[in-house]
DNA sequence: CAACGCTATGAACCATGGTTCATTTCTTTT
DNA sequence: AAAAGAAATGAACCATGGTTCATAGCGTTG
């Protein structure tokens, strides 16, 4: 017996483990899934390119873990308002808000999550990870249906359809053109918002939030 | 001069050339345009690889352009409808019908035109093709908004909400499952048009179609 | 500090798939 | 039928980018 990792090595381990999904995190940001290049993620991370695999078996796998972490810190988010107490219709419109709001100020990475053209590995990871949105959404109508609040509709459909228009409406080449989302982003957001509660039969009465214009743009 | 081409000839080498791009047509119908490979369009359509070339610049040039031909007779059966005279939101609900109807038919073609990963160059057709689905949606709502039957709404946010709601919700992982697709089409489809429609403001009054469901469950 | 094995290295390797080009085959003209 | 292009061929070529592996460097143990 020679050998045995010790504690001070195994952080070292983790730190460098860390330091590559940061790496990569980064090159997400900036370009999305396809900048993610092995050579890249190493230079990044100031190792080599073998280095990476010993961490991750493959870029697959490296690529797979990160979509995992990042989306999952979004779902969380959701999953935490929609599990709250109050009305569906409220919890709702939060969730709403929550995540075409997050999708605005994050544009870069609810790119790279929502609509950037993927590889089918990661696409599946996407799949996993839109499917939990579409869960979240359906699950407050099912309470809302059920406890009357909302109409009775297929909330299957109904969270897809959500689920679909919010980036459709926010990122990609439908959106408002970045510069005019930074200035309005509160007002398409809106915007967007009331649209999907209309579509499941909620109409938005006047909040505190509604400092906006009200104002019926023609 | 001891050449000069004939009718014949001519009339054969634009054969050739269809017969490339119906060959890609095929490919692209069964596997999505990830199953374009040069080789593989050259097999099918019976001609050596580097007789492709002689037709098309590049693999990019004979996918845009079959992109092109595909999604353009799409997007002419949607703006025949909407060009119609009758009221707006009636032509709105045709539309969204068609649209929808017709992706869920060919939910293979609409896959690879609406949501399958394509690389950049082929995202930039899709792009286009889209923008022209949003516009025919927004060009409606106008209508719809200045003759009063509308509500006024911000129309290029729901016309990119309309556009993004209905392939989500028809095809990829948040949509059902294809074998109930198949049996349920039409609730299906009816299901989207009428979250749609909510979205804008039109509530969808019985009509020959709604046998189904109006009822709102308390 | 010697021996052993874990960790890191990065240039070479390999797979994929688009593109080229020397050669052959076919058409037209005289 | 011979000359001169045009068209077709398909194997070789090339670019990209992920993965491997022989080697060097470090840490741990006795």
């Amino acid at each position: 017996m020679a050998y045995r990792q010790t504690d001070r090595v195994a952080a070292r381990l983790a730190e460098t483990r860390a330091g590559i999904l940061d790496a990569a995190r980064a090159l997400v940001a900036e370009g999305g899934f396809a900048a993610v290049q092995m050579s890249e993620v190493a230079r990044k991370a100031g190792v080599a390119t073998g280095t990476l695999y010993r961490y991750f078996s493959s870029k697959e796998a490296l690529c797979r873990e990160l979509f995992r972490e990042v989306s999952s810190r979004e779902m969380g988010k959701l999953a935490e308002i929609a599990a709250g107490h109050g009305p569906a219709s409220e919890r709702l419109v939060e969730v709403l808000r929550t995540f075409a709001g997050r999708a605005v100020k994050g544009r870069r990475l609810a790119y790279a999550l929502l609509a950037e053209p993927l590889d089918v590995n990661l696409a599946e990871e996407r799949a996993f990870f839109r499917r939990t949105h579409a869960d979240i959404f359906a699950r407050i109508l099912e309470d809302g249906i059920e406890n009357g609040e909302l109409p009775a509709i297929d909330v299957r459909i109904a969270a897809a359809c959500i689920a679909g228009a919010i980036p459709t409406a926010l990122i990609g080449p439908l959106a408002p053109q970045s510069h005019e989302l930074d200035r309005n982003a509160d007002r398409v957001v809106e915007e967007i918002v009331k649209f999907c509660l209309a579509g499941v039969g909620v109409t938005l009465t006047a909040r505190r939030e509604s400092n906006s214009e009200r104002r019926t743009v023609a």
